[in-house]
DNA sequence: ATATAAAGTAAGTAAATACTTACATTATGT
DNA sequence: ACATAATGTAAGTATTTACTTACTTTATAT
C-alpha cells in the first residue's frame, strides 16, 4: 500500500475557490487555466479531481445550492416572534439576496441548457428551491398568520412580479420543470391573482 | 458615383437568420462560422455589417424582443368579449410562450452581464416588457373588469411563482433595474400577497 | 463606356483554450 | 528500508474561433 486517497477531501477544499469562478466569469468565459490559477494548482490536478470542465461546473452549482439553502436553514431555526418562517426567509431575501451567486450561476446554467447533464442538474436545484419555498409557504398557513394589514404591492411592482411569472414560464420550459398544463396555470392562475391585486 | 450602399437592407435581411442561430446556441456557443454559413455568405460579409460579433448579438436581442411585441399587439388588437387586453395577452402567452425564443436570448444575455453594453440591451429590453405589463394592466383596473370568480391557484404554482419572484429581483439586481428598495418591496409586498393567497 | 465603390471569394492568422503527457517528488503501509 | 501510489511540475498539442487581408467580380451614376 501507499499514500491514502485525499481526492475527496482536496475536491471539497476546491470547490468553493471553483465555484467562484463560475459565479464570477460564468460557464464559457471560465477557463481551465483561471480555475487553476485561483486554486493555486495545476491544471492537471484538476482534472485528476473531476473528468473534465462541465463536471466543475456541475459540482460549483450544487455547491453554490447548498450554501444557500444553508445559508436560508439558519435564518429559519432564528425565531422571531410574530412572523412565520416563510416571512422571515422573504424578508431576509428582501435584504441579501444575491449574496452568494446562486442566481449568477443559474443564469450561466441557463444558457446550457442543450447539455442533459446541465439540464438536469438545474432542474433538481429548482425543484428542490421549489420543494423548500413550497414547505415554508405550508407553515406559513397552518401556522395560521395573523392577517396582519400587509403594504399592498405598488403598480410597477406587480407588474415586475408578472414579467418574473413569465421568466419562470419560460424557465420551467426550458429545462422540463413543468408540464404545459402546470405552466399554463402558473400563468393564468396566479397572473390573474396579481392583476387583482392591482385593482381593489 | 457608383453602386448604392444596400447594407440596411442586408442587415433587416440577415438579422432573422442571425438571431435565430443565437436563439439556438446562446452566445459563446455560436461561432461567426455558424453564422455565416446560416446566412449564406462568408464571414467578412458579416463583419462588413457590424463591427463585431457582440453587435450581432445585441442586433438579434432587440430583434427577438420586436418580434415578440409585435405578435403581442395583434393579440391586443382582436376585440374578444368580456376580457381585458390583459387577460389576453396572459391567456395567449400561457399557451404559446417561448415561441421565438424571446427568453433563450434572454438566457444567452444573462451570462454576459458584465459587458456593458449587453447588460444596457437587456435592461432596455426589460424595461420596455415591464412597461407594456404595466400600461395593460393598467387598462385592465381602469377597464373595472368585472371580478369574475377566477381559478384560484394551487399551492404549488403558488410556490413557484414566489421562485419567479426571486429569480426576476436577481435579474434586476444583475442588470441594474431596480434599486435596493424597490428590489425589497418586490419580494416582500408581491411575496406577502401570494402567501396570503394560499391561506384562504 | 468607364471610373468607382459595393458585393463576393478564398485563404489565412494569431490567440485562446480544453485537455494531455512525461516525468520528478513525496508520503505511507508493510 | 522500500515498494507503491498519490501529489506536484512543466511543457505541449490539437482544435477552435473571432477577425483580417488580398483579391476578383458586379452594378451603377455620370
Amino acid at each position: 500500500m501507499a499514500r491514502p486517497d485525499l481526492s475527496d477531501e482536496k475536491r471539497r477544499q476546491l470547490i468553493p475557490v471553483v465555484a467562484h469562478v463560475f459565479v464570477e466569469f460564468g460557464y464559457r468565459r471560465t477557463t481551465t487555466a483561471e480555475l487553476a490559477k485561483r486554486c493555486k494548482v495545476r491544471e492537471n490536478i484538476l482534472y485528476r479531481l473531476w473528468p473534465n470542465k462541465k463536471a466543475m461546473f456541475i459540482a460549483a452549482i450544487d455547491y453554490v445550492y447548498d450554501l444557500s439553502m444553508e445559508k436560508w436553514r439558519t435564518i429559519l431555526d432564528k425565531k422571531s416572534k410574530g412572523k412565520s418562517a416563510a416571512e422571515r426567509v422573504l424578508d431576509y431575501e428582501a435584504r441579501h439576496h444575491g449574496e452568494f451567486g446562486l442566481y449568477r450561476i443559474i443564469f450561466a446554467g441557463l444558457s446550457e441548457t442543450d447539455d442533459p447533464q446541465i439540464r438536469l442538474s438545474l432542474k433538481k436545484m429548482f425543484a428542490r428551491f421549489h420543494g423548500f419555498v413550497r414547505s415554508e409557504m405550508k407553515a406559513h398557513a397552518e401556522g395560521g398568520s395573523a392577517k396582519t394589514g400587509r403594504t399592498k404591492p405598488s403598480d410597477e411592482v406587480l407588474a415586475w412580479a408578472i414579467v418574473g411569472l413569465g421568466t419562470m414560464a419560460n424557465i420551467s420550459r426550458e429545462i422540463g420543470l413543468l408540464n404545459d398544463t402546470k405552466r399554463q396555470r402558473l400563468i393564468f392562475d396566479v397572473g390573474r391573482a396579481l392583476l387583482e391585486e392591482c385593482m381593489d
